[in-house]
DNA sequence: ATACAGGCTCGCC
DNA sequence: GGCGAGCCTGTA
């Protein structure tokens, strides 16, 4: 590997990063990280003061690993409750990614009822199976496989990498996007037409839309509800209200933690998570 | 063992 | 337009 670039990057904590939830293929080893960014191989450490990158085109990872979010100004966006600021302490240094479309879309298209140690197996089984192979420093880094790749695999292949009822679901947005649904020409829509978008795709509701939004598409006010966020509300900021329907839920969430929403999100589950289930 | 996973979709009311 | 059930399969 050639000379290691080194980013001075302040607030920034790279395995809770990668750990956080947001993305499931890297590798811990030795002190780095091992992955891929898109079709290229990436390895990354973290340094006292930032990130080292050993491999990998370095303008591409700084901005993957989103170096140029002004955490202070984001953290000051955020509400001053209890929950959050508790929540804030814990996971200082976390970053919301910016993951390519694709592998950001179908790796949460098969996430769902499904714990993290699963998802990445799935991931790694379809990366293993299907993706393509780049070499570097004598190791193997496997490749997301494309929409159009994912298209041509029979649902039995699918079925095998431990799928269950999502090969469907994959499967036929993998074709959708193959024969022509543009994921990179929605980079410029609004927010809500995004959304609804990506909700025409199988196997996209309203959870899966907005962590593609938030981890891929930038739209750093997008705030998924899953349940574990939905027991963090319930408790903590709806306490006393009824009648709480997904809709309202999400009202109050899209409302209340303003313009970052999606950072207050990340925060606050990797908190309820680090609790641990009720 | 057996309940339950960072959901989506459909059918029912 | 809200609610509940079923869906595959690995883990705890």
């Amino acid at each position: 590997m050639s000379a290691v670039e080194r980013r001075a990057v302040e607030d920034f904590d790279l395995r809770l990063t990668l750990n956080s939830g947001q993305v499931f293929h890297w590798r811990e080893g030795e002190g780095m990280f091992f992955g891929a960014i898109g079709d290229q191989p990436a390895v990354v450490s973290q340094s006292e003061g930032g990130l080292e990158i050993h491999a990998g085109d370095p303008v591409k990872v700084a901005r993957y690993f989103a170096l140029d979010h002004a955490m202070p100004d984001i953290v000051a966006t955020l509400p001053k409750d209890e929950a959050m600021q508790a929540a804030l302490r814990l996971c200082r240094g976390m970053r919301i990614l910016r993951q390519p479309l694709w592998e950001c879309l179908a790796t949460f298209i098969t996430s769902s009822m499904k714990q993290v140690a699963h998802i990445r197996q799935m991931s790694f089984a379809l990366r293993d199976r299907f993706g393509e192979k780049r070499v570097l420093g004598g190791m193997e880094f496997a490749i997301y496989p494309s929409a159009e790749r994912l298209a041509q695999v029979s649902e039995e292949e699918l079925r095998a990498c431990g799928l269950g009822y999502r090969v469907r679901n994959l499967q036929l947005t993998a074709r959708k996007v193959a024969e022509g649904f543009s994921l990179e020409g929605l980079r410029s829509a609004p927010d809500e037409a995004l959304r609804a978008a990506l909700c025409s795709l199988p196997g996209v509701g309203a959870k899966v839309a907005n962590c593609v939004m938030l981890f891929a598409y930038e739209r750093l006010r997008a705030f998924p509800v899953d349940v574990w966020i939905e027991r963090v509300l319930r408790e903590s900021y709806l306490k006393r209200r009824r009648k709480l329907t997904a809709g309202k839920i999400q009202a109050f969430a899209d409302g209340y933690f303003g313009p970052y929403g999606g950072y207050a999100q990340q925060y606050l589950f990797h908190a309820a998570r680090r609790r641990g289930r009720p």
